[in-house]
DNA sequence: GCAAAAGTGTTGTCCTTACACCCATGC
DNA sequence: GCATGGGTGTAAGGACAACACTTTTGC
């Protein structure tokens, strides 16, 4: 039977917890990968690298946190940023117990010139990064997994690039990502047929061959279209 | 520069907060997808329906605190029991800040009859809910998205049929999530080329029509066979 | 004129879809 | 024998994979 119970009272009652956000802040340069990384503050990790994080305030939503975070570090108001996964492994925090919700967000690094520098803030290339604080390596696999399945589904890759980018860029940003050569010409038709690729009829420039026509990404087109149902798959 | 702060330091300055997990245990029985859900032990939600939860313990790991909260809730050790997504708006809770990590769980009905009947513990169609407790509504329905996604990538809805199945109640499992309806012959041939069937050569009994075949599924050919590239498509 | 990457089409294969008839069982 | 769902094949269309040559630019 029910007991009726005082909700106050029943809360009080939980053992509480320190929590955390960190943000996983991919960007896509001279075609690799790369996440937005500092040096850790902690004596323990002695500069290592870590993720974007902090606490969670006492009444604060975890996705305001994870934006907050991500405007604090980096100065910048995000671009697409979503919940990953929370990970709450009792001793992987030196300090004590610690849960963690981990967001990842795109960006494009052309657009966002690093303008704070606090604790080394870098750009690191992912595949090249040896050693990191607290959980963090796995953390980062998870979220590098994450978007290797998050760039075939959904059209998140262009986050990556400027607004006009050419479909060489485009495709760089999928090898790089997925680990894998794509033929040029049915990654191109792929994309032509989808309808989604807006011609702006300009060219690249400055480059030491011939130039690339240059495409911007018609979001509402994609709205319009998407599909809803994919097909049992597996 | 890094301050070499102190790790146990640091974290005693953060805002402690309770946690919760709560436990979307789907199961499908007579052609419907179902959920186990209790009726509320607080006041504000006289009777109202409920996911399975508990609050963490202090040095407990998530995915073990959902395990415990299965078992003490149905007796049951998990089929499949997977992180879905973590709630933290600040006034989920009447009692207060209180986030939760929600995990859900399929399993079969037949196969675990309900010994434990406390708070009401019952199997709820999923489409004829009609109000929760808490913000379990708008979690329910990301967990329901969830699966609609899940069943179609992974082969967990053999998870919800018995051991021995026929490609009928395969069917069923299907159109029932998906809420759509699929081509007989089309969705047999689908999953006979993917080889994970294994023909038990046994027959239906008791129908009061022509007696399917009983098949298994093939978690090994599954785990040797399945795919690890998707393709491009949105 | 040379290097480097852009641009372009066809063919075969495979997967998906749409669709209709006979069969085995319980009653 | 009738109602109910089981079991089966084929043809057309669409998507994907493999593959080579010409064009444009910077230097």
């Amino acid at each position: 039977m029910p007991e009726n119970k005082d909700a106050r009272a029943l809360v009080s009652t939980y053992p509480t917890v320190p929590l955390t956000v960190d943000c996983v802040i991919f960007g896509f340069d001279e075609n690799s990968l790369k996440v937005l990384l500092i040096k850790s503050d902690l004596a323990q990790f002695h500069g290592k690298l870590t993720l974007l994080g902090d606490n969670v305030h006492t009444h604060e939503h975890l996705d305001t946190a994870a934006n907050r975070v991500l405007k604090e570090r980096t100065g910048m108001n995000d671009v697409f940023l979503e919940q990953v996964h929370t990970f709450s492994k009792p001793d992987r925090h030196p300090g004590g117990r610690v849960v963690t919700t981990v967001y990842a967000s795109l960006l494009n690094i052309k657009h966002h010139e690093l303008i704070i520098h606090d604790n080394e803030l870098k750009w690191h290339v992912v595949n090249q990064i040896s050693e990191m604080a607290f959980d963090h390596q796995p953390i980062l696999e998870v979220c590098t997994k994450w978007l290797q399945k998050k760039i075939q589904e959904q059209p998140i890759a262009f986050n990556l690039l400027p607004v006009k980018f050419s479909l060489r860029q485009l495709q760089n940003v999928y090898e790089a990502i997925l680990d894998i050569k794509l033929d040029r010409r049915n990654f191109r038709k792929k994309f032509a047929s989808m309808g989604f690729l807006n011609d702006t009829h300009e060219m690249e420039t400055h480059v030491t061959h011939r130039p690339g026509k240059l495409y911007t990404f018609d979001f509402d087109q994609y709205q319009q279209k998407k599909k809803h149902f994919i097909g049992i798959d597996f």
